[in-house]
DNA sequence: GTTTAAATTAAACGCCTGTTTTAATCGGCG
DNA sequence: CGCCGATTAAAACAGGCGTTTAATTTAAAC
């Protein structure tokens, strides 16, 4: 059926992968018409700006992982959370559903989100939070019901400084994962690196809350 | 005394700055000598090129903070270590200190740290790892020391999803702290976050092994 | 004060960027 | 077939990039 892909579609795939690995402004259009064997000039007739096959782009994956999420966390808030293990649990199969798009989407996925935070994507941003900041709200509170001992102002941070690990990890994740090749022969897949993160981040947002007198 | 500061140095601040904000390769040289109000020629005059002066940018903090670092470590190692807690506040010190070269050194040096991670700067990590490797060496030893219970490749993972919150929390620190004074009154320095992310990375390094069953 | 090296400057180099323009080609329909 | 909108193609656009060159200015040594 699919078997010859449409122009658009050739440059959609050539591009996430791209995106993926370097970032998006570090990729140009060249690169990407060049790896989809299109012609330069495509990519502005089918999509009219590089920003907005950027925005394309995410926007495949955003419309397939969000509504995923936010279903999961909607069934269990109603089921009741007993354990930060399981809301960020949510997470696993909608990001392993991505790989529906592509093969590699997880990754490819977790990488867009990564760059999309630590490069200044102002429009990026602006756009995620309109379309579908109401699953980060849902995500937030289904951290409080795990968390009753923790403060708003803890848990607030927690959160980021988890959102941190979990960017940081996808974004240097491949060059982590050759490294740590290298030093014990252990592969990663996204997969692999998600299972890995999750107890560790359960263990960090769970932690018992400390007073500030307690430092070195 | 130091009144009027060399072009070389006024180049140095201006690219720290900019580096911790936008990237490496993001960065321009036009960039740098506008905000350092020197000529454009003269990065080149006196470093030779943009990568020279990327490897002079960090050579400074890395000179200041990496013998501190492992001056702590080594004590502590002297004198027997028992927690996490403990290898981790060996940082704060050296990390305060940088704001000698910088009032906010901290944050810099960290948001240069996750560039020079982020971006492929391969000349970049052979140069760290040369100069400083038996620093980061020896903090590995001091975590598997403080967690006799983890395996080498478990380590190795926690340590880089530390080091991923710990970089995006100060990047984004000031705006997060923005927010969380906002929605909550809650001030932030960098010391401040530092104390915040302690426990919590602390709590994620020394979390329970879990097999790979252990999924949703 | 003259000499000499170091430092600064302006201008240009070749290459790459995103975008636009103009022309050629394709595919379905009457 | 001939048409005609949709798509592809090649070329050029203006502007930014890191780097280099050559001329000029600065500043210290004699």
């Amino acid at each position: 059926m699919a078997k010859v892909l449409k122009t658009k579609d050739k440059i959609l795939n050539a591009a996430e992968r791209l995106f993926a690995d370097q970032g998006f402004e570090l990729t140009s259009l060249r690169q990407i018409t060049g790896a989809a064997d299109v012609n330069l000039a495509s990519v502005n007739y089918h999509f009219g700006s590089k920003k907005a096959l950027i925005q394309a782009v995410m926007e495949r994956y955003h419309a397939q992982f969000m509504p995923e999420l936010d279903e999961r966390l909607k069934t269990l808030e109603e089921e009741g959370i007993n354990s930060t293990e399981e809301v960020l649990s949510c997470f696993v199969g909608p990001l392993l559903s991505l790989q529906r798009i592509n093969p590699l989407g997880t990754e490819i996925y977790l990488s867009l989100l990564g760059h999309a935070y630590s490069e200044i994507q102002g429009h990026l941003r602006r756009f995620t939070m309109q379309n579908f900041g109401h699953v980060v709200q849902r995500f937030f509170h289904c951290m409080q019901q795990a968390n009753p001992h923790l403060s708003v102002a803890t848990l607030f941070w927690r959160l980021h400084f988890t959102l941190g690990a979990t960017v940081f990890a996808q974004v240097s994740g491949q060059a982590l994962s050759e490294i740590a090749q290298a030093d014990f022969g252990e592969s990663a897949t996204a997969e692999d690196i998600v299972g890995k993160l999750i107890p560790y981040l359960a263990a960090g947002i769970g932690a018992a809350e400390v007073s500030a007198s307690a430092r070195l």
